[in-house]
DNA sequence: AATTTAGACTCAGAAAGTTGGGA
DNA sequence: CTCCCAACTTTCTGAGTCTAAAT
C-alpha cells in the first residue's frame, strides 16, 4: 500500500498550505482543488487566495470566484468586470433588499429554546431578529421557473387545502409487498442462557434471531447497541422471565443454524436458484408498475421493510433497537378514487387508512417504528425534468454574493452571521444544517456548525472538521476571504451579546437554516440552501468539462469525465470506503503491468531480431511491420491498463453515483460526450440513460 | 406570532445481487 | 468454451431538506 495522502478517506487528508510547496494536484487543499484549473494549464495555483479566488483561465460564465487572483477579495463588485454587461443588469437585488432593512429593531425574544438540551445549540443571544423580508421577489429575479400548476383540490378535506398542486387524476396501482412471515426454527436450535436452553415464544424468538445474526459485526461491542436491545427484548419477554439479561446469553446455536440455511440457499442447483427466481419475480410483478394518468410509471419502492435491528449510521442513540413488523393497519394507501383498493395477505385487517389525495406522488406510507419522525413511502420513481434546474443563474448568483458580502460589514451580528453562513454554503456546498432532537445522531450542517468545528489557522485559513449527513466526516481546510476569517474568528470567541463561547455551543447561534431560507426564498421564488449544492456541483462540472484536453482514446476521456466527476464528488464530501480487496486488486493490476511490459520487451527484442533478417527466440520470424504492429498494439493495452488502474485508485474513496444521479444537470454530460464523440453508456448506465432521456438531444455546446 | 410538528419529498453509502468479458 | 471474478446494478435502510399546518 501506498503511503500517499490517497490511502487515506479524502475527508481526513490533511493540507498543507501550498506554500510547502507541493505540486501534486492531491496535495493541495481541496477548496483549492475545486476551484483551480490543473496546474499544467496555468502554472502555478492560487496557493494564498481566498476562497474560490485561483488563477484559471477565466471561461466567460464562470464564477467570479474563478476570475483573476490580483484582487484578494475575490468578491468585491469589480469581480463582475468578467461578466458580460448583459448579464449585470440585475445587480441590484441586494442593496434593494438592504435598502428596506429595518436596522436593528427590537430585539428578538430569546430563543427557540429547545431548552432541555444540556444547554447545547441553543440561541443564546438577544441579537435582533435581522433582515426582513424584502416586500416582494424582486424584479431581478423575474426568470425565476414558471409557476407550478396549482388547481383547487376538491378531493381533501374543508377548504383550507384548496390551493395545492395537482400531481395526478387517475392513479391505479396493486399497493405494497409484504416481507414473509417469520419462519419458526427447528425445535432443536435454542438460544442458550446460562448454557441452558431456553424455550422462547414465536415473538420472542424472531426478535432473539434479529440479534444472533448480528453476531458478527462490531455493534456487538457497543455498548448502547446492547442497551438498547436489551431494552425491547426485556419487553418482549416479559416480567420475571428466565433470561434476566444479555450477559448469559448465547446465541451461537441461533447464528450457526442462519448461516448454515445461508450456505444451502447457496448451494442451490443453477435450476433450483432460477426458480425462486422467477417465482420471485411473479410475486412481485403485479406491484411493480403504477398506471398514473394513462401512463405506466415505474414504482420506485413497493416492499415494506422487514422487521429487525435498527442499526442507524455513526453513533446514532437509537442503534439496536426493535424495529417491529408493519402490518396493513400501520399503512395509509393513496389511490384513484375509482380504483380498486389494492388486497393484502392478511385477513381481517384493514388498512389503516385508504386516501385519494391528488396532490402527493406516494402510494402507500408509514410511520417509522424507531424514528418516528420519519416515514417510509412508497412512490413512483420521478423521471421528469431535472430537479435542480431552478433557475438559479449566473447572474442571480452574482447578485447574492454581492448580498453577502454586504452583510460581512454589517453592524447587526446575525446578518454578519448570515452572510459567513452563505458564503460557506456558496463556496463549500455544505448542507444547511436543520436543528435536530438529541435522538437522533449528533451531526451538523452549516447552521448548526459548533465553534469546536472550526479552526481559525494563521494566515486567514478555516479548518473544518465535523460530522455531516450520515455520519460522514468533513475536514477540510480552506482559505477565506479575510473579512470572513476575522469574523468567525470573533463568532468563535464570544456571542452577539457578548458572552464568552464555549466548543459546544453554536458558531452562527443568531439564525437557523429556516432563517437562511427564508432570506433566501425572499430573493428568489424556488431559493434555497440545497439549490447551492446542486448548482455548483453542475457549473463545476460544466467548468472542469470545457477545459481543453488532449486526451484522444476512449478510455483518456472518460477518465477525464471521471477527474471531473470525482471534484464534484470531493466538493459535496461524498466519500466511500475503500471497497474491500482494493489493495488486492490493484496488486493484481500491477501484475498484469508487469507481465505485459515484459511482452513488451520481447517484442522489442523480436523487431531487432526481424530487423536484422533473423528469428526471436524459438519463435518464426515475422516481418518487422507485423511486429511493430504488434508493439502498438502492445502500448496501447498498456496505456489503457494504464488509465484504468491510476483511476480506479484514483477514485477509491470517492463515491461518484450520488452527483452523477442527484446533482449534476445530464446535459451537462450527455453534450460533452457529443463534443468529445464519447458514447453516452461510456459514462451513464441504462437506468441513468432511461432517467435522463429529456437530456439527450441537449445541443453539443450546451453550457449550464 | 413565534415555535413546533407533520408531511413530502430528496439524497446517501453499503450490501446484495447480477452480468459479462477475458484468461 | 466455460468458469471466475471484477464491475456494474439494484436493494436496503437511513438521514437530510424544506414547506405548510398546528399549537
Amino acid at each position: 500500500m501506498s503511503d500517499s495522502d490517497d490511502d487515506m478517506p479524502l475527508a481526513q487528508r490533511t493540507h498543507k498550505p501550498a506554500a510547502e510547496g507541493s505540486d501534486d494536484e492531491d496535495d493541495r487543499p481541496l477548496a483549492h482543488r475545486q476551484f483551480t484549473h490543473k496546474p499544467s494549464a496555468n502554472g502555478n495555483t492560487a496557493a494564498a487566495a481566498p476562497i474560490g479566488t485561483t488563477t484559471s483561465t477565466a471561461v466567460s460564465v464562470s464564477r467570479p470566484a474563478t476570475a483573476d487572483a490580483t484582487d484578494l477579495n475575490g468578491w468585491d463588485s469589480s469581480s463582475s468586470d468578467d461578466i458580460p454587461l448583459a448579464q449585470r443588469k440585475k445587480a441590484l437585488v441586494a442593496q434593494k433588499s438592504q435598502a428596506t432593512q429595518p436596522k436593528g429593531q427590537k430585539a428578538k425574544p430569546v430563543a427557540k429554546d429547545i431548552a432541555n438540551r444540556e444547554g447545547k445549540r441553543k440561541r443564546q443571544d438577544e441579537a435582533p431578529k435581522g433582515r426582513q423580508a424584502p416586500s416582494k421577489k424582486t424584479k431581478a429575479l423575474d426568470d425565476a421557473p414558471p409557476r407550478k400548476k396549482r388547481v383547487a383540490n376538491p378531493a381533501s378535506q374543508g377548504a383550507k387545502e384548496e390551493d395545492k398542486e395537482i400531481k395526478w387524476e387517475k392513479l391505479r396501482h396493486a399497493g405494497v409487498l409484504f416481507p414473509p412471515e417469520y419462519v419458526r426454527l427447528p425445535s432443536n436450535v435454542k438460544m442458550l442462557y446460562d448454557g441452558q436452553p431456553v424455550d422462547l415464544t414465536e415473538e420472542q424468538e424472531e426478535v432473539a434471531q434479529m440479534f444472533a445474526i448480528m453476531k458478527e459485526t462490531d455493534y456487538m461491542r457497543k455498548q448502547l447497541f446492547l442497551d438498547n436491545f436489551w431494552n425491547d427484548f426485556k419487553k418482549v419477554l416479559g416480567k420475571d422471565h428466565v433470561i434476566k439479561g444479555l450477559k448469559k446469553c448465547d446465541f451461537t446455536p441461533m447464528y450457526d443454524h442462519a448461516m448454515a440455511e445461508r450456505e444451502k440457499k447457496k448451494a442451490l442447483s443453477k435450476e433450483e436458484k432460477l426458480a425462486i427466481k422467477q417465482k420471485k419475480e411473479a410475486d412481485e410483478a403485479k406491484f411493480k408498475y403504477a398506471q398514473v394518468d394513462g401512463r405506466t410509471e415505474q414504482v420506485g419502492n413497493f416492499r415494506v421493510e422487514p422487521p429487525g435491528l435498527f442499526r442507524g449510521r455513526g453513533e446514532h442513540p437509537r442503534m439496536g433497537k426493535v424495529k417491529s413488523r408493519i402490518y396493513p393497519r400501520d399503512i395509509t394507501i393513496n389511490i384513484g378514487m375509482e380504483e380498486p383498493i389494492p388486497e393484502h395477505p392478511y385477513p381481517g385487517q384493514q388498512w389503516k387508512e385508504v386516501r385519494h389525495d391528488k396532490t402527493v406522488t406516494w402510494l402507500a406510507f408509514w410511520k417509522e417504528p424507531i424514528v418516528r419522525r420519519t416515514s417510509s413511502m412508497c412512490g413512483w420513481l420521478p423521471n421528469s425534468t431535472f430537479k435542480s434546474d431552478s433557475g438559479l443563474g449566473q447572474n442571480h448568483v452574482d447578485d447574492i454574493r454581492k448580498m453577502y458580502e454586504k452583510d460581512w460589514d454589517s453592524k447587526d451580528t446575525q446578518r454578519q452571521q448570515m452572510g459567513c453562513a452563505l458564503y460557506f454554503i456558496d463556496q463549500l456546498a455544505l448542507r444547511a444544517g436543520h436543528e435536530k432532537d438529541e435522538d437522533e445522531a449528533d451531526t451538523v450542517g452549516c447552521c448548526t456548525l459548533k465553534v469546536e468545528n472550526v479552526e481559525c489557522m494563521p494566515g486567514d485559513h478555516i479548518k473544518f472538521d465535523f460530522l455531516g449527513k450520515d455520519s460522514i466526516r468533513y475536514e477540510n481546510e480552506v482559505v477565506v476571504h479575510p473579512k470572513v476569517y476575522a469574523l468567525i474568528k470573533k463568532f468563535c470567541q464570544h456571542s452577539a451579546n457578548n458572552k464568552p463561547k464555549k466548543p459546544e455551543d453554536q458558531l452562527f447561534e443568531t439564525m437557523d437554516a429556516t432563517d437562511l431560507n427564508k432570506t433566501l426564498k425572499d430573493l428568489m421564488d424556488g431559493l434555497s440552501v440545497k439549490v447551492f449544492r446542486t448548482y455548483n456541483a453542475s457549473i463545476t462540472l460544466d467548468r472542469l468539462l470545457w477545459e481543453p484536453s488532449d486526451s484522444e482514446v476512449i478510455d483518456a476521456k472518460k477518465a477525464d469525465y471521471d477527474r471531473a466527476n470525482k471534484e464534484v464528488a470531493i466538493l459535496c464530501n461524498h466519500q466511500r470506503a475503500v471497497p474491500k480487496g482494493h489493495a488486492g486488486q490493484m496488486e493484481k493490476l500491477s501484475e498484469r503491468m508487469h507481465k505485459l511490459n515484459e511482452e513488451l520487451l520481447e517484442l522489442q527484442h523480436e523487431l531487432k531480431a526481424s530487423e536484422k533478417g533473423k528469428a526471436y527466440g524459438d519463435k518464426k520470424r515475422r516481418d518487422p511491420e507485423r511486429v511493430h504492429a504488434a508493439i502498438d498494439a502492445k502500448k496501447a493495452v498498456i496505456a489503457k491498463a494504464e488509465i484504468n488502474a491510476r483511476v480506479k485508485d484514483d477514485l477509491k474513496t470517492v463515491a461518484l453515483g450520488t452527483s452523477k444521479i442527484n446533482y449534476l444537470d445530464p446535459r451537462i454530460t450527455v453534450a460533452w460526450c457529443k463534443r468529445n464523440e464519447v458514447p453516452m453508456e461510456k459514462i451513464f448506465n441504462k437506468t441513468l440513460v432511461t432517467k435522463f432521456f429529456w437530456a439527450m438531444d441537449v445541443d453539443p455546446d450546451f453550457k449550464f
